[in-house]
RNA sequence: GGCCGAGUAGCUCAGCUGGAUAGAGCAACAGCCUUCUAAGCUGUGGGUCUUGGGUUCGAAUCCCAACUUGGUCACCA
């Protein structure tokens, strides 16, 4: 139980106990005290007045002394307006220290066999194009999730499905056979991903042309666009491909590979991973079952040229096909085969979908249908939604080659945190693979956090041409925090200081100190807040602000110089603490921390 | 047009389960390294929380409307 749940109770008990009444624990609203005034936690009376009948100071007094009284972790209080502000007693804050740092692993929950198994797929690539920024905020948002539900106590499925086929897949082979000359990874040097994906927008060059020659012709764009010969290839592509087409399949088969193992690389750069990985070519067929079985029960209905419809009318929504006239499937349908086989694979309490908000309206119907299919899962099913990634001047086009890419980006990050560690000189004592591995985690830190503390439902633009912080809000100056007090702590045990051992219970400590503790002491509640809300910006927040404070703690006090022993290993031992949050919430943002930098 | 988001400092964003004088960072300016890492700390300036109503002892926060903006409304995925 946090001190805030304890003290919560306490303030029920002494309404109780003065007036006679037992109010409910949402009244009982705990804030931390503002910093201008005295005090730690402070209790809003303003709700309790229709039952004291009394004015708000007066009332405040009241529950002020009843609390002295029946809670010993209250060491005194005062009141301002109808804000009764609770001074906690130093010792509550030294026993809550020393608990925190026996802990290895505060604030964070461990699953055990029984807990509830979340699945969360993300990334969901294409297989005609590299990964961009926008996948990049996909992937570093669904593995930060994972996480957090971990550390939340859910047993954690990652999965991503993979969209290997269609006529976006079939685009990119085609202009590979048409103007590829053969070239492969090997022979040009090129990435995979990056090499199909530079055929993906050759297509779209060509095709445009075509279009424009028809166009010249006297048709309409709507008309042109359908009849261009590439895209009628493209068509015929995906058919012989549906079809089992030999040298069709194998060509899809040898381009496919270049992507994976060109995302293979960029994931392992990002440090995403997935624990099972479905494939669109594998699964697209499966939801047909499930949809006809929908039918003969009566959830759904046909039409007369026998394309199966949902009817959503009911629900406000319209009506939805899920099988065309000849049987062929759609995008819902493959979700729904999807959810099928995933089910059958796991035991699902809880499906996340991380997914762009471009499909809301995707994910409404597919909860509603899985439901009516009978998933149990289905209608409590979680649409990760979060915004687009813009740049200044619009939307990333991948056809018009107006992205960001993934593999540079981090490229650049890296070379970014490279100079700015020589410019300051701070590795000079380091061999090469060190420095270089600092630089890697320093610059994925601070794109990580630059795209993990916004909130996720809100679109962001991202500048290149600025490249991202190192100073301020950044994840760099949450990385050297941690750097730093690793430092402190080095230096101590080389002084044979130790940092072991109970913290001295009679100690003075100033009003910074115990703010400190009671923000380290947080964490708990944050950690259970990210997971409830899905939110590693509040965890991205809530170690900004620790840090912050940190720094200004570290910039005002002796830490090993302090002469009194007592007071110095306290110290230690709060950094010590402060160091070990940092480290556990930054590794919920999938963002490691170095030992120095 | 229907439905769903978003609008807070010059810029990027916190705060939104209603609570005290709305907070950070960046940018600008002024300070702080012979002492635990200056990727740090301190200070100055910067606000009609889009607008108008409503609920309330109290509204950036909840409700309604308008405006701006993004998304979506495919037998594409």
């Amino acid at each position: 139980m946090t001190l805030e749940q304890k003290l919560s109770q306490s303030a029920i008990e002494a309404i109780r106990a003065l007036y006679g009444e037992t109010v409910n624990e949402s009244l009982t609203q705990l804030q931390k005290t503002k910093k201008e005034f005295e005090g730690h936690l402070t209790l809003v009376v303003f709700p309790f007045l229709k039952i004291s009948r009394k004015n708000p100071e007066q009332t405040a007094q009241e529950i002020g002394q009843k609390l002295i009284e029946i809670e010993p972790a209250i060491a005194s209080f005062n009141v301002i307006k109808g804000f009764l502000n609770l001074v906690i007693d130093t010792k509550v804050w030294i026993a809550m220290l020393q608990q925190i740092s026996e802990n290895g692993t505060f604030g964070i929950k461990t699953p055990t066999n029984d807990s509830k198994l979340v699945m969360i797929e993300y990334s969901s690539p294409n297989t005609n194009k590299p990964l961009h920024l926008g996948h990049v905020r996909n992937n570093l948002l669904g593995f930060s999730l994972a996480e957090i539900m971990k550390a939340n106590g859910y047993n954690v499925v990652k999965t991503n499905i993979v969209n290997d086929r269609g006529i976006h897949i079939c685009k990119s082979m085609l202009a590979w056979q048409k103007w590829g000359n053969g070239e492969t990874p090997e022979s040009s040097g090129l990435k995979g991903d990056h090499l199909v994906g530079k055929y993906y927008v050759v297509f779209d060059k060509e095709y445009k042309a075509q279009i424009k020659a028809l166009m010249e012709q006297g048709q309409t764009e709507e008309v042109a666009k359908k009849n261009a010969p590439l895209i009628l290839e493209a068509q015929a592509m995906l058919l012989k491909w549906e079809a089992g087409d030999d040298e069709v399949v194998a060509l899809w088969k040898m381009m496919n590979t270049w992507v994976y193992a060109g995302f293979d690389v960029t994931y392992k750069k990002m440090g995403v991973d997935f624990d099972k990985i479905y494939y669109e070519s594998e699964t697209y067929l499966e939801g047909k079952g499930k949809v006809l079985e929908g039918l003969e029960n009566g959830v759904l209905f046909q039409k007369e040229d026998s394309s199966v419809w949902a009817d959503l009318t009911p629900n406000g929504l319209d009506e939805k096909l899920l099988l065309r006239g000849d049987g062929t499937s759609v995008y819902m349908t493959q979700d729904i085969g999807t959810a099928k086989l995933r089910f059958d694979d796991y035991p699902i309490d809880k499906m996340i979908y991380v997914v762009g908000n471009e499909q809301n309206y995707h994910f409404q119907v597919l909860a509603l249908l899985l439901d009516k299919l009978g998933f149990s899962w289905g209608k409590d099913l979680v649409h990760f939604s979060y915004g687009m990634v813009e740049l200044p001047e619009g939307k990333m086009k991948s056809r018009e080659g107006t992205v960001v890419d993934a593999d540079d980006l981090v490229e650049e990050m890296v070379a970014t945190a490279r100079e700015t560690s020589q410019e300051l000189g701070k590795l000079d004592g380091c061999t090469e693979e060190e420095a270089e591995a600092i630089a890697t985690t320093v610059g994925l830190g601070a794109l990580k956090y630059f795209i993990l503390k916004v909130d996720p439902r809100k679109n962001m633009t991202f500048n290149p041409k600025e490249s991202i912080d190192f100073n301020g809000n950044t994840g760099p100056f949450i990385q050297y925090t941690h750097a730093r007090i690793r430092s402190v702590l080095r230096k101590a045990v080389d002084n044979g200081i130790a940092i072991d051992g109970a913290i001295a219970t009679d100690l003075q400590l100033a009003e910074k100190e115990q703010n400190m503790v009671q923000l380290v002491a947080n964490f708990e509640s944050v950690v259970e807040e990210a997971g409830n809300t899905y939110s590693p910006a509040v965890i991205a927040n809530y170690i900004y602000e620790l840090v912050k404070e940190y720094n200004q703690f570290y910039h005002d006090f002796y830490i090993i110089r302090e002469e009194n022993e007592a007071l110095r290993h306290f110290r230690l031992v709060l950094s010590k603490s402060v160091a070990q949050v940092i480290k556990s919430g930054m590794k919920l943002l999938g963002i490691e921390v170095p030992e120095r930098m």
